[in-house]
Order: structure tokens, then C-alpha cells, then sequence
DNA sequence: TTAGTGCCTTGACTTTTATTAATATCAAAA
DNA sequence: TTTTGATATTAATAAAAGTCAAGGCACTAA
């Protein structure tokens, strides 16, 4: 079982309140599971929540107004989301779905808010994360408007083989999936996975990505 | 002379302190006046303070890696603006500077924080303004990302009808400049006003631009 | 008036990316 | 083993936008 109060305790926000009330949180707290697929909130949807993922991944993903879809980053696990409804009470501007299996614990506003206001040193670090995720989106979002693909997917290769800790990596998305992260298609990865082989950059097979030359890859992340 | 306190008194956050904290505020703001195309902060400082931007107008802006400039939005007269880094202490994303004749008070950290933790209702209001914040630069990047050049202009002309009333307007901007707001070049913006009026959409002079379809042109800011 | 200086305009060309379509490969189910 | 469905690969083509370069226009200052 999950020790809820005391995983919050490391938390920004959460580390600030004493430990009987984060206990009465872990009270308070609705538990969902979900699993691959599914939906924790919707995009258009007022979901005045709080998240704390227990296990497994969410991904936060937003149809644009031409009906495609891109997915932005995923809540890992440990994290904690502030729903944008909690605060000004409007649609969400993305969906939530579980990527795997997920548990998570949720709060509702009329739940955390009189803490909130009980304990203003805890109230005071919502903005510090905010200005966080702020920060990261206006990071990745520039990143999709301003470098060429062929970067982008060098920072994603990069990212994943920084968290893989190894030299190669087995994809676990398809093509498809990883063209929703960067913004295009299937097929502009397919080309340039191998445009990349063919400058000796990576090893390619259908479902394995090596290093081969991690400088160079480095310096098509972040060149033009 | 400007009536700080009352200014104040109908903006988020600041509507939410008595009135004595208000005056006590008026009488802590430093007032600074800048000159066109002045900096009030420089990208890359830790720079932790609120703006109340009692005249004038700021532009909001950031050099990307590849050394260009981009003005994501202005913050307009009468504004609150929270500076990042009075979260995070972390460097600005972006700089602020004057656009015409400006005149701001701030207030750093050390003088607002002490106020936010004793009215923690008025706290509450900052991540209702950061939310609002993150709507509207999530809205203008992800434009730049998915929004065809022709869709960013015909956007940006049909604000700027809507904030001048009128049927046409007088550019007041360089194609330079607009370029920089919708991040392309000054050719490309020649060209698409070109266009617009050969597809009967406008009329334009060397620095006015009148509407003739304002149909097609919303119909374009958001097709595609 | 004349030169000078910023813009603005236009054409030619290149680069990047999207799209379409056809084919190949793999893995699981029958 | 064969079939089937999902995914991957490759090529050809088209569209969008960027870049470069040349010249034009309007205003200012000598």
C-alpha cells in the first residue's frame, strides 16, 4: 500500500503543511485507477483538482482546433498537478489519460483550498510551481515553433536515452506516437531516424535506437 | 498624479488587502520612469518583483537560442504583472521594455510577501492570474506552431481593428516589427498583405490597412 | 533641389516539411 | 503455417515559408 502522507511530505505545497493534516488529506483524498487510455479529465471539461500520481504515467495531450492531436509532457509518477480549473474555475485546456496503469489520488478546491488559506506558507509555493510549469511548456512549445523537427527529435532521443541511464533504447511508442510529441508525422520521423543513421549519428533497427555519436546529436538539439 | 491605491484597489490580488494595506503599498512602490525602448528587466536576470504599469505600454520579449527576437505579447496600461522570478528566483524567460513613454511602480519581494501571508485571500488571486497567464501564452505559442503565417496576420490585423474601432487602421508598426510579433520576415508579411488585397480581403496603402471582408478574414485567422 | 536613409515591394531561388501512396516487415491469431 | 492487422519504410510530389538581392518610394536634412 501506498503511504500517502508520507510521500506528500516531499512535495512542494504539501511539505509545508504539518503532518496531521496531511494525514487528514490522506482521509480526504478520492483514489482513481485507471487504466490504459482512460480519461482523468477532459479537455473543455472544469475539473477543479489536485493530482498526486501514485503510480504509472499521465499524459497530457490537447486537440488542437484542426483535430489533430499533440501530446505536451506526461505527469510521471511522484508528481503533483494543479488542475488550471482549481484556480480560475474555466474549461481545461488538455485531457489527462493514463498512459499504462495508474493510481492516483485527487483532491477537490473544497478540500484543499481552507488548508490553503490556514497554512499561506503552503499556499505561496503554488506559484513557484506554476511559474515551473510555465517555464517548462514555454520551453517545449517554443521548441515546436521555432527549431526544425530534426532538432526536436534529437532532444527527444537525447531525453530518453538520459532516462533509459543506457547507450541504446528499445522505442516503446510507435512512430506515430513519437510524431505526436514532436508535432509532425510518422513518416518525417522514419526519414530522419535514418537520415541520422546514414550520418553516423545513430544505430537504427525497427524498434532499437543506439548512439553512435553523441556529440553530434547534441548539436543538432540545440543548432538553428 | 496617479491614485495609486485606487488604481490598485480594482485589480486581482491587490483588491483583496484593506485599505490601509493599500496605502501602506503606495507609500513602498518605487516609481520608475522609462524612455522608449528602455529595459525594465533583461532576460537571464533574477529580477523578483510586481509591476502596476500606470502609463505606457511594455514589451514582452525574448532572444531564442538562434539570437532572434521575438515580442510574444505587451503588457498594456493599467496591467499587473508578476514578475517569474519573484516565485522561483530563477532568471527571467523574457525581457521587459518601454514601447512609447512609461511609467511603472514596483514592489519588490520582500515588501508584497509579508502582505500575501498575512492576506491569504489575496494570495489565493496570483495563481488565478498565472493560470490566466499560461491560457493566453499557451494560445499565442502554440499559434506560432500550428497557425499558417496568413492565419497570424489575419489575426493580428483583426485585433487591431477591434482595439481601434474602426474599419481601417494606420500602421503604427514596421513590417519589421510585425514580423518579429508573429515571428517571419518582413517579406513575407509585404507578400501576405498583398495577397489579402488581391483576394479582395483588404486594401492597403503603404501604412494603412482597410477591411473589406472581415468574413474572410476571421474565416482565415482560424482555418487551418 | 539633391542626396541620403529607412522602409517597402517584388522576384527568383532554396529549404523545410507535409502529404499521398505504394510497399515491406513483424507479430499475433487462426 | 497462413492470415491478418498494425506498423514501418521509401519515393514522389506539393505546399509553405525563408532568404537573398535588387530596386522603389517617401521623407529629412543639407
Amino acid at each position: 500500500m501506498v503511504d500517502l502522507s508520507k510521500e506528500l511530505s516531499g512535495k512542494d505545497v504539501f511539505s509545508r503543511f504539518p503532518t496531521e493534516v496531511l494525514a487528514q488529506l490522506e482521509d480526504y483524498s478520492l483514489s482513481r485507477r485507471l487504466k490504459e487510455g482512460e480519461y482523468l479529465c477532459h479537455q473543455g471539461e472544469v475539473w477543479p483538482y489536485v493530482v498526486y500520481l501514485a503510480e504509472g504515467l499521465l499524459n497530457w495531450s490537447m486537440v488542437s482546433s484542426g483535430g489533430k492531436e499533440h501530446q505536451l509532457f506526461k505527469v510521471k509518477c511522484g508528481d503533483v498537478f494543479w488542475a488550471h480549473s482549481i484556480f480560475d474555475d474555466q474549461p481545461m485546456p488538455a485531457s489527462l489519460s493514463a498512459d499504462g496503469q495508474v493510481l492516483a489520488f485527487v483532491w477537490s478546491r473544497d478540500t484543499i483550498l481552507p488548508l490553503l488559506l490556514k497554512y499561506p506558507r503552503a499556499m505561496w509555493d503554488i506559484p513557484k510551481k506554476l511559474t515551473g510549469t510555465m517555464r517548462n511548456a514555454r520551453e517545449i512549445i517554443y521548441g515546436l515553433a521555432f527549431q526544425p523537427v530534426a532538432s526536436r527529435l534529437a532532444g527527444y532521443i537525447l531525453d530518453n536515452l538520459e532516462s533509459s541511464g543506457q547507450d541504446s533504447f528499445s522505442r516503446d511508442m510507435t512512430l506515430e506516437e513519437i510524431a505526436t510529441v514532436l508535432a509532425t508525422s510518422a513518416e518525417v520521423v522514419c526519414r530522419l531516424l535514418y537520415q541520422f543513421q546514414k550520418d553516423g549519428i545513430l544505430k537504427i533497427t525497427r524498434t532499437q535506437i543506439s548512439l553512435e555519436d553523441q556529440l553530434a546529436l547534441e548539436k543538432l538539439r540545440t543548432l538553428s
